[in-house]
DNA sequence: CGGGGATTTGACACATATCAAGAGCGGTGG
DNA sequence: CCACCGCTCTTGATATGTGTCAAATCCCCG
């Protein structure tokens, strides 16, 4: 039997989905200036390179990539990178750190929508509508390449191998909400928490860190929110995979122990 | 046996979410000639251009968006469009009829993850690894204009406008797919569905249909996997809201009788 | 005009949420 | 250095929303 995902469509979101600019005017007042490095990034040289932005570039294209970033910023544990409604100027490329995204309705109901590590850009919500429609928050202390978005187009103006990557990112991006919307949509709670618990240590893996062993950044909460599931439920699917000799599991520290009984669990076939 | 085509993603998919290639060799045969029309359509001329991709172009841009579609094609009801593990080539644009996108997993999962309707673009999933990873089958009988991809890097490389669309549209799109995690991460059964009858009333009325009568080109049972709920309980909610004087239902038409109230239920705040 | 899929509806089961209590841990201040 | 406080996490008991299974009706298509 096959096995795919995910789609397109250039529809709106659901009016419930809709979400509610936070406090524009906030957002526009200047960043504390130390938060702000204004040396200039070589993309180049950046150990990141392969995971981020400019993967796939070479030769002159991968110098190009250099023009995009002046300036990083740091965000504090806790601080927002952004929030829905602050006006749209730039992408980030998460240098450091680990951060959340979400969305929070009228109703003051909140979704996580992702969480972000190294190599991985932010932003891109706010290009539709010169708005973020989405909050960023640091899990812990971070920093962001700042990649203005007029330069960006400037730049891939000329550079067709740039043009082209920025597609396959947002590309990327929307596959990834596909695969999201299949565990919301279809997974039942264990198998969500397993395909979640596999999904973080992939990309541990991709970034040269161990696969089986990592530090949780995100609350039981801010997991669950994710993964439409309460805290409680959460907690207890953890302990109960711990029993079962799959994970062993101390607060914020997880150790998988049985990657291919997790992955059992996320494939189970519900019929 | 599908082949499994193993996508990249730096933030990528979850596993659970990894997608099969289908059958890459079936979707390189051609066509039946006769599903192909290919007369040579005008995006200027089009009454869906403000809707569809070219939207906010205007004189020469607009012109320029008329050298991106050279064939049409028709889909018959039932058909699909392309399938998850055909080679991506080209995006498509809804002209008219009704399209549901959706991913199967391994276990034989399906997740719908939108529906379409005209001027609404499909195809950007296949972008990021050249493959389409979801598929795209047409509701009702339908006929797109065909948008080849390399065309559309050629002439967006000397239009900046029409760079900037095709941004807003992956844009728009990722932006829709976080209205989507919410709803299905974060609201009840009858706000889902509330959700999904105004979402759909306000496309419609964008494409000059009335805002409370339609017919639901979908199955119940599509409706649920979309909404991440079984057939049965869309039907029942159905039925309530008839009860509550909110709707008139008749199998697949649908008359909503008092918006504002399916605005209340979708909004009920949890706490 | 017949037949099979789609829809509706009921009874019941079960997964997950809710409510509640307590434990663990880190930071702060006396 | 210890005690206290607040936050996070765990765990139990119970509630409830949605799923599951089943049957009847409808009706669309051939």
């Amino acid at each position: 039997m096959p096995a795919v995902i995910s789609v397109t469509n250039p529809s709106g979101p659901y009016d419930a989905a809709v979400m509610l600019g936070r406090n524009p005017e906030a957002a526009v007042k200047p960043r504390s200036q130390e938060s702000v490095v204004a040396l200039r990034s070589q993309c180049s040289a950046c150990n990141l390179r392969d995971l981020c932005l400019p993967c796939g570039l070479e030769g002159q294209d991968m110098a190009s990539a250099n023009e995009l970033v002046y300036t990083r910023r740091r965000v504090k544990a806790g601080e927002t990178l952004y929030q829905a409604g602050d006006p749209f100027k730039s992408l980030y490329a998460v240098r450091s750190g680990f951060f959340k995204s979400y969305v929070i309705t009228e109703g003051g109901r909140v979704q996580v929508t992702g969480f972000q590590m190294s190599g991985e850009i932010m932003g891109v919500d706010g290009i539709d509508s010169d708005h973020h429609t989405i909050n960023a928050a640091a899990l812990e202390d971070s920093e962001v390449c700042v990649i203005p978005y007029v330069r960006l187009e400037e730049v891939s103006a000329r550079v067709p191998a740039l043009r082209r990557q920025v597609h396959r990112l947002m590309a990327r991006e929307i596959v990834r909400d596909h695969g999201v919307m299949l565990l919301l949509g279809s997974m039942r709670a264990e198998e969500r928490v397993a395909a979640f618990l596999l999904n973080l240590s992939k990309r541990f893996v991709a970034r040269g860190y161990a696969a089986s062993e990592f530090h949780l950044r995100m609350k039981r909460e801010e997991i669950g929110s994710y993964l439409g599931l309460k805290l409680e439920t959460v907690s207890r699917i953890f302990s109960r995979f711990q029993e079962l000799g799959l994970l062993a599991v101390q607060k914020k520290s997880i150790a998988i122990l049985d990657i291919d009984g997790l992955q059992d669990i996320m494939h189970q076939t519900e019929d």
